[in-house]
DNA sequence: TTGAAAGCGCTAACAA
DNA sequence: TTGTTAGCGCTTTCAA
């Protein structure tokens, strides 16, 4: 027996309904104490009645806030991300925010104008990655937000709470077991060097190198865009070189399928021919045969931390400066890799 | 040289810095046309100076919309579910509307709780799927929302519009397709029978098992959930009977990774002995070896379309009575299926 | 414990 | 063309 919702009920008549006043409908649905028994009784059967739902615009200009929150990663439709904002997703109902989700695509442009969105709808925080942690553009656009901002895997100073991930030990341990079965000439195929993930990831392939005593031919680093089209250029590009690497390392998520269409445009055979490690676990890499080795990290615990850091932040603005959080990796090995063979 | 933002700026800070009414700021605000040139240059010039953004509420609370729309799908970590997402999310955002994206995870206390939370932010339109087409609780949920529903691949009569994929004729071909091959015992794994995509599916296997002659040996039907655990459970089972299926086809996106486990877990290698086909098309579908078989079909027009259809609702309540579109799906062929054995 | 009333920031109707 | 003003629906003083 609900209200058909189309000529929206009002708490005034919700009020009238039960013969009080709209103060004290008021303290009933946002369940004060100070309410006689009775009243409370008569208001919540008025509601039911009617089936009286709260404005939440109205209720938003009276409190300021819109509960809602906004999250900005790279792109949606890399079931890894999906799997960090749903899980971030799952915090904020429970608090009762709701979820603003965009894909900036690595675009300066679109992350501007979804910057300039969440600022007009005056979210009451936001999650987000960005294409350049050096653009001024970007910083000042971040600055003058007026709500609380954690960055997801990218490392800024001063600037905001930082979800990291601890790309360069996970680098270290991937490059270390391709060293240590012999391979020599590694291909890293990753993202924009003005971002944290591309970075911190060609230090651990350095430092890798260097504990190991073997020197870094620089031409086997390649630095471009995070996008899966952009590793498949790469990798094949290199892949048809006559001192071809014998190993890729897909340095970024949804960089792998990339990597793959390359390595099978030229016919090679995993692990035989080249080896292969992805980043971000994912079916294809569990399935692939041989499955590919892979560096991987807890996307849902990622996601339930940056959303509870955003919680404190709009909470308790007061709180310590800048909180910057680190979290592991770990090298699952399957069977992508092996050791070259002797005439590479 | 942007305010902080961090102490709203109201449209009377603006008319006063311009030295106009605030009913003149508004206008310009708005883009009405019959403001004085001169003001206009003025109001933009306060608005850039202190730094006003308009409080979304506000206007909400005057408009009665909050320009927000609300999409549930079965689960965003499906990378074909997130492209419709996307596809849809970019006319929306061109219409100036923000999306309010969940996963419903095929459970009906899910389901209610999100339909309540939309209904409570009262947004102006939802793109919805559902755990089930004849529940009588999600339908009374449905139908007292308040505003317009687009029903995403589940066929209601009367109550929403629809956008459907034609899965009967993509089963039709694929089954056909295996059993030119000389397959006779085909097992299909599909999701819950109280929803259009299991029932149209089944549809399809039945009349192509017709068109050739072939009785159906309704043991190899399988309509449990469209979750990738159901689709191993169930193939699992058949693929450890002596009389085991010599084909195997996943019902339902997101179900080949557990159909691709099981058939891994019983070590038997596609396609010498058992052939597959997926539905909707992946990166694990391209990328295995051999690449699988898929029935696909184009999820970004989906999304657009689906976003365009509540576009409409909402500028025009009274349009036609109830919309139904069918969109085409195609067979893919690639190395997952071939004769069975002959022992088979 | 309750009711009356003052706004929150904005848009639009009305008057000038 | 412009200014003034009445609300939109709600929460929260302030008195009673």
């Amino acid at each position: 027996m609900q209200g058909t919702g189309v000529k929206s009920v009002t708490i005034r008549d919700v009020a009238r309904e039960a013969g009080v006043s709209v103060g004290t409908a008021s303290r009933v649905i946002n369940e004060a104490s100070n309410v006689e028994p009775e009243n409370r009784v008569r208001v919540r059967a008025a509601i039911e009645k009617l089936g009286f739902v709260p404005n939440r615009a109205a209720q938003s200009m009276r409190n300021g806030s819109n509960r809602e929150i906004g999250i900005i990663v790279r792109d949606i439709t890399i079931p890894v991300l999906a799997g960090f904002v749903k899980a971030a997703q799952s915090v904020f109902d429970q608090a009762g925010y709701v979820l603003l989700i965009s894909s900036a695509e690595n675009e300066k442009s679109r992350e501007l104008e979804l910057l300039s969105l969440l600022r007009r709808r005056r979210v009451d925080g936001l999650i987000m990655t960005t294409a350049s942690q050096v653009d001024a553009q970007l910083a000042s656009a971040r600055e003058h937000l007026g709500f609380p901002v954690v960055l997801f895997d990218r490392d800024i100073a001063n600037a905001a709470d930082c979800v990291l991930i601890d790309h360069a030990e996970g680098m270290r341990q991937a490059v270390s077991h391709l060293l240590s079965l012999g391979h020599r000439r590694i291909l890293l195929v990753t993202g924009d060097l003005e971002t944290y993930p591309a970075q911190s990831r060609i230090q651990g392939y350095r430092q890798a190198h260097q504990a190991a005593g073997i020197p870094v031919d620089e031409a086997l680093i390649h630095a471009g865009s995070f996008e899966a089209s952009s590793a498949f250029v790469e990798t094949a590009s290199m892949l048809g070189m006559t001192n071809r690497p014998s190993a890729v390392i897909a340095g970024g998520i949804g960089m792998l399928p990339g990597v793959m269409k390359a390595v099978r445009a030229h016919s090679l055979r995993i692990p035989e021919d080249i080896s292969v490690i992805g980043n971000g676990d994912s079916d294809l890499a569990v399935l692939a045969s041989p499955a590919i080795t892979v560096i991987k990290w807890d996307y849902s615990e990622l996601g339930r931390t940056s959303a509870r850091m955003i919680l404190d932040r709009i909470a308790s603005r007061a709180v310590p400066a800048q909180r910057r959080i680190l979290f592991p990796t770990e090298l699952v090995i399957r069977g992508s890799c092996a050791a070259p063979l002797a005439d590479a």
